[in-house]
DNA sequence: AAAGGGTGGTATATTTTTGATACCGACGAT
DNA sequence: ATCGTCGGTATCAAAAATATACCACCCTTT
């Protein structure tokens, strides 16, 4: 049943837009590798891996994805291990201010929202559906 | 083989730090949700499931996160037909700045993304691995 | 009065995404 | 010669997102 009422979907266009972009760099990973870059520089595959605790298969296909938005640059060396450095392009620079406010709204949010669980929490303690 | 040479994850704070706040309130749904009550102001559940294109159950579920996290208030009226209606709370309209700066970029780089994924998807077909 | 619609959801099933694991070739160290 | 490192890929299981159906409630329409 598609025919129903619903309307079609995404009525302002600018959380259609947002929708797109978060599409695209709105995931968790991405926005790690951006931050983990813009601190650090450049770095490869398996650092990246350390210190983000992410699981290969991710980081590949996260870097994979923002290599083609052209966020990410990557330099294959044919070195014997071979060796493969990310960094950030001029574009993924310029994701780091949007990402640095996000990281700074948080960083001072994290409490009030800790606060608020805690107390969300409680209060539905009480109110036990059943039992 | 756990022993191996892997860090313990997370070795810089700051990524820790963002990555416990993208956990909260990084998802997509959860800033679309925070966008829409902020551009509307008001919002019953329909509203902002017909405005965001989401289904029930993912609405239903993100709603009462963001309620849970302080974002969001939650306003049941008993009504006949019942009427809840959701708006942000000051910690919510505080998000609205990283939002929008989350945004800005976006409109302001979509189309730069649009161009560099068409060259890297114009590159990648001349190297088929087979056929 | 019976049928259908809108309200805000929940329960269940299906599909998509994520994550864990094993494996690859090439080489260096033990 | 076996192990480990490098940067991945292939495979499969678990988790999450989505679609769908359904609920009680009442109102309107017929």
């Amino acid at each position: 049943m598609e025919g129903t009422t619903l309307a079609p979907i995404a009525q302002c266009p600018d959380c259609k837009r947002l929708n797109e972009v978060l599409s695209r760099v709105g995931d968790r990973w991405s926005v790690l590798i951006v931050a983990s870059l813009s601190q650090y520089g450049v770095l490869r595959f398996n650092e990246l891996k350390r210190n983000l605790g992410i699981s290969q298969r991710m980081l590949s296909l996260t870097l994979r994805e923002l290599e083609r938005d052209g966020l990410v640059s990557r330099t294959y060396h044919p070195t014997i291990p071979p060796k493969v450095e990310y960094a950030l392009t001029p574009l993924g620079e310029s994701f780091r201010e949007p990402v640095k406010a996000l990281a700074m709204w948080g960083l001072e949010n994290l409490e009030t929202i800790d606060a608020a669980r805690a107390t969300y929490d409680a209060a539905a303690e009480k109110l036990p559906k059943s039992a």
